[in-house]
DNA sequence: TTGTAAGCGTTATCAG
DNA sequence: CTGATAACGCTTACAA
């Protein structure tokens, strides 16, 4: 491999002016060519180890996700790439196994490796966490869940219209009894979906039944539990909506295993996964998020901080979802009226 | 942030016994002490930087895959972060958006970030590449396809055997025409698991139509065509075998569309995808890669070139698939004997 | 505009 | 075992 050294010698300057050309100062068009000459010559390449020794600068940006299993936060990623690298960084990319305490050890490791700026969702929630970031001035995003008491750039999707406009599509269709699986309690996303089914409901000034919002963990498994413990109640929704992918699997798998029939017996609204929408049969009614303008909303965001560009902090991003009603979703059986 | 030099003044000791206590060197008892109790009150971390200059190591290793959108690789990903970050080594992650094109600029990106080592899914397969990664010293392994003519560390699904052996589910069960989705003809995958067909057609002494081998593009949209090619024919298989996940979907939604009854008008056996496999109905039988497998077993295989260990080079590792015969497959129907 | 030279924080060689 | 000291390849005053 090639240095600075070598082109300065090839070309018979020095290795100042080299470095000058590089970083697009000002150098003579006569040893511009030559400089370039002898670059192309040697197939010189520069040295980012030593650029940010130099600069402290990695050039890496670390992303930070609870699974690489969910196709909702690869889709973000796979856009984030796209961005930053057009500005030529790399993404280092985590993932803590959705184990709030992996999360801090995994952080620790992108810090090690010097990341200049971090792109991450938390489900730990720890504010520490991120005043750290803050004290060692790399930036930070925040993706699809906010930290209460922590000023911080967030890009996330409006969950709470999400819940409202999905629950309320289900009142048009005169649904009374609706069942909602939410998240975890202590989750951010959970809180704002439990808030939509609230306030839709009192909007339409209907009665709210706490057995019929169920929380699972967003995973495949209390999905299943969650319609079970719907399914068994004396008086059955007609309608469930599911605010997360693996969990709407999890719905799904149970309705089949106990024969329910959409939406003759239920009509149901799942989340996240347009693709899974169209195998199923009838064909399933989902919200949608946003993936790709929150990656590179995100991405965006942190490029401009890394650019020490401070204007607007925080910045709050709460993307507007989608919602597609397909056949999964008809109007309320007369029997619940 | 604090340096050895900081670490060396606070123990009155010199750099260099410093840098030889980090790296595990000897040094007194005593002297062992009161480093580490310097470092712990500095809170002193080592810079990857200035240790990468001199050492020509970033730590880190490259990954390049055609796609962050399709769980088949992210899985394997997120296998191989499990087992390089417990060695100390990041990951940056390229996708090439499935564009052969594109290929060569992402490589080339991992390599100016000077990664350690290399793996990456190709398919472009031009030899040029791994020759210049040989050229500069860069491990590499293969992932899911071998490059002709290039000898490099591979690690893949035994596709053939794969492909044999849903075939031959579905001959046992007296099938005889029986179609295949594909992938494209240059593919190393699609060739294969083409392979493969042909080969149990003729331990059954089967006739081979090539009517019933149909190529895609492993995309949704190639899926669905070829299940209308298939189905358009004037002998319509009894059986359909489809060789990849997209493919699948675009299959299962054609079925949908044209109202075809599983499994009593078509059985059908699908691939990779175990969740979906469970929530369709009736259940979709699969050939399941072993996703886990792959990943880690590239890692290790990685971290030993890494280790500068050669031997067995180049490693091929064909690993064995998983077949699960579920609902979507029955006997053959009499009225195609 | 160009060149000299001093670091950036490590590792590694070689005396002591 | 320990300590000066010279790299590693680059950026950046400062001087010419």
């Amino acid at each position: 491999m090639s240095t600075i050294k070598d082109v300065a010698k090839y070309s018979g300057l020095s290795i100042a002016t080299i470095s000058k050309y590089l970083n697009g100062g000002n150098v003579l068009e006569e040893n511009r060519v030559s400089i370039q000459n002898a670059i192309d010559q040697l197939g010189y390449k520069r040295n980012n180890m030593a650029r940010g020794l130099k600069t402290n600068k990695t050039m890496t940006v670390g992303v930070l996700i609870p699974t690489l299993d969910n196709i909702f936060f690869t889709k973000i990623i796979s856009h984030i790439e796209d961005i930053i690298q057009s500005k030529g960084y790399g993404m280092i990319v985590c993932d803590f196994k959705s184990d709030p305490s992996l999360e801090r050890s995994k952080l620790e490791f992108l810090i090690d490796k010097h990341v200049d700026g971090i792109i991450m969702v938390s489900y730990g929630g720890e504010t520490s966490y991120i005043k750290e970031l803050i004290d060692k001035k790399i930036p930070v995003v925040l993706l699809d869940r906010m930290i209460k008491g922590v000023e911080c750039d967030c890009v996330l999707a409006d969950n709470l219209n999400a819940s409202y406009q999905a629950v309320e599509e289900l009142i048009r269709r005169k649904h009374k009894r609706i069942g909602i699986v939410i998240g975890p309690e202590h989750a951010y996303t959970a809180e704002e979906r439990r808030k939509g089914y609230i306030r839709v409901h009192q909007d339409y000034q209907l009665p709210i039944d706490e057995e019929l919002i169920v929380a699972g963990d967003y995973t495949v498994e209390t999905g299943y539990k969650a319609f079970e413990d719907l399914w068994q109640l004396k008086e059955r929704p007609s309608a469930i909506f599911v605010t997360n992918y693996e969990m709407t699997i999890g719905v799904i798998m149970a309705i089949n295993d106990y024969g329910v029939n959409i939406p003759e017996d239920l009509s149901l609204i799942g989340f996240d996964n347009i693709q899974m929408s169209k195998v199923v049969k009838p064909a399933l009614s989902i919200v949608e998020q946003p993936m790709m303008e929150i990656g590179k909303t995100a991405a965006q965001v942190l490029l401009k901080r890394l650019a020490k560009d401070y204007t607007d902090f925080p910045e709050i991003h709460r993307l507007k979802t989608n919602i597609l009603i397909k056949a999964s979703v008809a109007q309320c059986c007369t029997e619940n009226e």
